[in-house]
This record gives structure tokens, C-alpha cells and sequence, in this order.
DNA sequence: CGTTCCTCCGGAAACGTTTACATATTTGCC
DNA sequence: GGCAAATATGTAAACGTTTCCGGAGGAACG
């Protein structure tokens, strides 16, 4: 492991040309900063992170926070790693690197932020599992840490945020299941405080007004985000006294759940009850295949990290064009999961009833 | 952002003591110890940590490096995340942060690695996706840097891992088919130069001449770790002349779409083939469920934590006791998958010529 | 009372960088 | 040729910690 101070002796040259060799500042001989960084991939000489950090007072990475033991954002885990693509190519070409800041299960996620932070752990930060109110952005906020989140907060604290569609994917859902006879329709929020629920269940109310119809509060289904809620959500549906024909799953480990609960009882997803959800790998898969909301993850990555750039003084290129504030599209794939009309007045109940 | 310098002229102290107060050095009398610690929770000083890095020579955290765009250890994503937790247990003890190193698609693993040690990005390093010839091991092997392995390359360099049991698997699982009259059993390994390939084979050949029958190479197929694999792989057992009647799967993602590759041809995964797999959070939920191997992942995670601490030399317990290498156990947990005996002499061929 | 040994604390030197400032050399211009 | 400007390098001071060394004060002991 060689330090600034050998190369610089191995080039009879001063550390401070050395320096500046490496880091490309302009007022090196272009002939001598050749020889320098030619020097330097041959002895393997790279700045040691510490004392750069130290004197720069920057650390040249940026933090993704993640509480393992949870079911990542929600929405699976392939989907963070999808993202994780995007967000390091926007910050490839500004030497960033992207760490994942993993905060253990049994730490309060505000006070292991905090901590981090005051360590000085990276330059900025993404938050995603982002709750009504989160006490997490308004301390980073206040603080002036570089910050964005997946997801919004209730009120806008003047952060950058990019978000998911949830609301779109209400509308949506609700016209096409409306559209092929659907009156009861079962919707799905988690049970945490996370405020897409709340996104999601004011949208969906709007669009089924739309229709002339209500939401009607026995058909949420408040659940976890895995495939044992999903499996229990299929009886919850199935003992109710009024059945709905139509569900729509806000994440997508509950499919598998979902499917077997209502297989078990003889309910055919797709056949017997329209199933709207979310994309994964394994959406298409699945039997009946899965009519779900599908992103571009690495575009979203993308995005988040070029949000994450414009709020970094170093890096914001123009003026700090204020906060970026996106909802991320989602397109619909259909699948075999809602091929099912209704004709007016046939309920699930009975349907069921003659086989 | 306090640091320590404003919170020592606060006490009256010098910064000296300071330090040592908040590092539980045991020559600050327990008195002035208690003052330090409580002003600087008051205050919220938390040391910087690339100062401290600096004068350390080290970092306080350890890097779990993967490799974002592929499945991360080739064994769904679910997989790993079970793992963090167990890791961290193990490290929080000792002060010890994970964080994910993420190697972006486009960079190559070996050089990413080394760029990360040269800048003394972490004090100890958790490898996966194992070659059997893995370069990464004999870099870091060679420049002393604390790592444990999760899989084990093919010759020994000395270094500590631990590996789940493929060999096990193999064994148990050809017993069991063997057990209810298969005789033709496919088998999936990875495509590429994972090592875990060549001692699953390894195993099952062996496995097979105990019950004196052979491995036949038609019936081993190389895939990728994904579900659109897992379809193809249906469609080539299917396309066989002599088709097998079990199949064992190497990895989790394949499950499903192997479920769909058959079912669509009309052949029963667990009624006319036997199935059996690896666990995932789905794997109950399948139709039919799936016969699988389970592992203890946080167990998992803590023991790499442990192997990993007893390597670097500051938090080595004892004395250095040799490295590690440890088999990760893993138990079959029954499900519909492989109900299946066979009669003698009946093969899929025949069973799907009637049904 | 003098010596030795603890206990506790402060001064100051590191750790490996970057950068403000100074300095030396060359260039351009009248 | 003299002077200003431009160019290229060196010197040294930071960044925030930790830790070596030394010293003050008190206790223990002869």
C-alpha cells in the first residue's frame, strides 16, 4: 500500500504536484501529470479515502438506507436492485460510489440516521419505506444534509422525492375492472404508515365516484407486504358475505399467497376473480400470468440519482434549480389474471355457486 | 456538527481526555468518563469518521461486496437480505457497520475490489458468487485484507468460508427420488464458473453409483438463475426422447417458471414429475408447494460475521485458531412437489401417454 | 522525609490528503 | 533589457482524530 508521499519521491516531485497530478487540476504540466498518473497505475497508488475525506471534508459516497429484516420498500426485493442499477450509473461519471447503509433490525431507524450522519458516512443520502410523516426528512432537512426520497411524505418538506404512480395505478385498475362489470372491488394498502396507502385509497375513491360507485370500507385490506398475508387475504375475501369479483394487490408478494388461498378453495384466479398487481420477475410466470403495473427500475434509478446530484452543491451544475419533484409512470401489462366480464348483476357468489 | 475540539474546551478538558473518555480508555477516572459521555450525547457529538479513520488506519465498517444487474448469489434476492441481518448481529457487538459494496454491472469485479482496498474502504470483506478459480481471493489472500468467503473456490488459499451444502443436497435428494423408483433424474447447475456446480456434480455422481446407476450428461442442464431459464428448462426436458421423471433445481428463481413450462405441456409438476428445489419465501405457496432445502440464514450470516471477525487480527479473541471452512447444513422440508412414487418400469413417457 | 509507584490528565505529534500561499522559471511585450 | 504576466512547482498549514510521552499530584513504603 503506497502513499502520496513515496510516489512523490519516486518522481522526485513535491506530494502537492503529485496531488494535483491525480486530480487533474489544471495548472500541472500536462507532461508531468502524464507521468504521474502513469506512475501511479503502476505502483497501484490510489488516494486513501480517509485523508481525502478528512481534508475535503467529503467521503465520495452516497448512502441508500435499508432496514433489513423488512421486506425492502415493500415491493419485493428484486425491485431495489433494479433500482441500485440506475442510481450508480448517474453517479458513475461523477466519481460517486453507492453503499448501502443497512440499519440493523433492532436500531430506531431515525437515531441510526442521525448517527450516520454526524459520522460524516456520505455525502448524500436516499431514503425509501418514506411514512406519512417521517421524522427522518425533517431532520435531514434541517440539518442541510443532501438528501432524496422514494417516496413522498404527507406534507412537502421542500425536499426531492420521486414516487411511484399509486395513484395512477388506482385509476387505472378501478376503469378497467369497472369497465369489464366490476362493482366490488378489493383493494389492498399496508398496514405500516407508509403514505402511499393513503395516496393509493384517495385516488381510488375518486375514480370510483367517478363510476357513481364508494369504496366501501370492508373491501381494504390493510396487509404485509408477503406471501403469507397474501394467502390469508385470499380467505379474508372469501368469507366475506358479499364476495368482490375483483382484487388489486399493492405489492407483489402477495400474488403467490393470493392464488393459493383462492385455488384452495376452488375460487380460479382470472377465471372466477379479476387479480390486478404488481410486476416482478415473476409476474408472467405465474398461472394465471399476472395483469400488473410494471416500471422502468433503472430508469427510476437513474433519476433518483441525477435528484440526488442537483441537490449536492459540489455537483448541482446550474443554478439549484429547486426540488425535483416526480411521480415514476407505470404501464400495465396485460396478463391472463383479469380476463374476466361480468355480466350485470353476477356476483362471485354466485358464480361459485354453479360450478 | 460539534466536533471534538468545541466539545473538549466546553468540559474544560483537553481534547486528550475527551477522546479517551468517549473510547472508554481506562486511565479517565470513571468520574470525568460519565461527564464527557453525557455532554457529548447532550451536545450530539459523534466522532467524524474519516478523522478517525485516518488515525486508525481503519474504518470501522465491513463491506459485503455483490454485484448489482445479476441475481445476486445466483440464489434469489431474498436470500441475501436473511443473511445481512445475521452479519450484522455478529458485528454489532463490536462496533462494526455493513454496508453493501455495490460493483456496478459494467466494471470488473477484481479491479472494482481492488480500487475499494487500495482506498481502504472497509477493515474486512465478505466475497459471494465464488469461482472456482476466483481471483478476488488470491488479491486479497496476497495483500493480508481480512475476508471470509460465502463459497469456496477450488483450491484451498487458507482463507476462512462457509458454503451451504450443495453436496448434501445432491445426496439427499437422488436418494429420495432413487427411494420412490426414479431413475432418470435431471439436474440444473449454474452456467457459469461458480464452484458450486462442480461439488454438486461431484456429490451426485457419487451419489448416483451408490444406487449403481450413472449420471447422464443429457440430463444436466446449465441455466441462468431466472425464471424465463427455469421455462426453457421445461421445454428441454419435455423435448427429450427419454424423458426423466424428477428434477432437482440448483436455485430458487427457477421454480415457477419451470411450473409453467410444464403445466402449459400438460404435465403435472409433483402428479407427473417429481420437483424438488430450494427454499424461498414462495415456496409453500407454490402449486403444488415445493419439496426444498431450507437454511438457517441468519444462523448463516452470524457465523460469516464471526469468521470474518476471528480474521482481523484487532478482534481476534483468541489466538489466531486457523481459518474456517464450514458446510452450511440445510434441511428438506416436505411438500407436494415430489408425491410421486413410481411404479417399476414406468417412465413420464409412458405415464403422459395415457392420462 | 525521601523515594517509588500509581492515577489521571495535558501537550504535541502523527495519520494521508488537499490547497492557500509563496517562489522560481519562462514568456510576452514595450 | 526590463517589467508584468503566465506557468509550474514547492512549502506548509490545515482537516479531526488518537496516542505517545511526560508531568503533576497523591498514596504507599522504607
Amino acid at each position: 500500500m503506497i502513499g502520496i508521499r513515496a510516489l512523490a519521491k519516486h518522481l522526485n516531485l513535491s506530494i502537492a504536484t503529485v496531488s494535483r497530478a491525480i486530480n487533474d487540476h489544471p495548472e500541472v504540466n500536462a507532461k508531468t501529470r502524464q507521468r504521474v498518473q502513469q506512475a501511479a497505475r503502476e505502483l497501484g497508488y490510489v488516494p486513501n479515502q480517509s485523508g481525502r475525506s478528512l481534508r475535503r471534508g467529503e467521503t465520495g459516497n452516497v448512502a441508500f438506507m435499508m432496514e433489513t429484516g423488512h421486506e425492502i420498500t415493500g415491493t419485493g426485493d428484486t425491485f431495489i436492485l433494479g433500482v441500485f442499477n440506475g442510481i450508480q450509473t448517474a453517479l458513475a461519471d461523477h466519481g460517486l460510489d453507492l453503499v448501502a447503509m443497512l440499519c440493523p433490525r433492532h436500531d430506531d431507524a431515525e437515531s441510526f440516521l442521525k448517527r450516520m450522519v454526524a459520522r460524516g458516512f456520505a455525502d448524500g443520502i436516499i431514503l425509501s419505506s418514506i411514512k406519512r410523516v417521517d421524522p427522518r426528512v425533517s431532520f435531514l432537512s434541517e440539518n442541510k444534509v443532501p438528501f432524496v426520497t422514494l417516496g413522498r411524505t404527507n406534507a412537502d418538506m421542500g425536499q426531492s422525492w420521486l414516487d411511484s404512480d399509486f395513484a395512477g395505478m388506482a385509476r387505472q385498475s378501478i376503469d378497467r375492472f369497472v369497465a369489464r362489470g366490476h362493482r366490488r372491488i378489493a383493494l389492498t394498502v399496508p398496514g405500516d404508515t407508509t403514505n402511499l396507502g393513503d395516496i393509493f385509497l384517495d385516488a381510488a375513491g375518486e375514480a370510483m365516484q367517478a363510476h357513481g360507485l364508494e369504496l366501501s370500507p370492508e373491501l381494504i385490506f390493510r396487509i404485509e407486504p408477503n406471501e403469507e398475508d397474501g394467502y390469508r387475504l385470499a380467505k379474508s375475501i372469501l368469507s366475506l358475505a358479499d364476495r368482490p369479483t375483483a382484487v388489486f394487490l399493492i405489492n407483489p408478494s402477495l400474488t403467490l399467497g393470493l392464488y393459493r388461498g383462492l385455488t384452495e378453495a376452488g375460487i380460479r384466479p382470472g377465471k372466477d376473480i379479476a387479480v390486478i398487481g404488481r410486476d416482478s420477475p415473476q409476474s408472467a410466470f405465474l398461472t394465471p400470468s399476472l395483469t400488473c403495473f410494471r416500471e422502468d427500475l433503472d430508469g427510476l434509478g437513474v433519476a433518483l440519482g441525477e435528484a440526488l446530484l442537483a441537490s449536492m452543491p459540489k455537483y448541482a451544475r446550474h443554478a439549484p434549480n429547486g426540488a425535483v419533484s416526480k411521480v415514476w409512470p407505470l404501464e400495465l401489462v396485460e396478463g391472463e389474471s383479469d380476463d374476466l366480464v361480468l355480466a350485470p348483476g353476477i356476483s362471485l357468489a354466485t358464480r361459485t355457486r354453479s360450478p
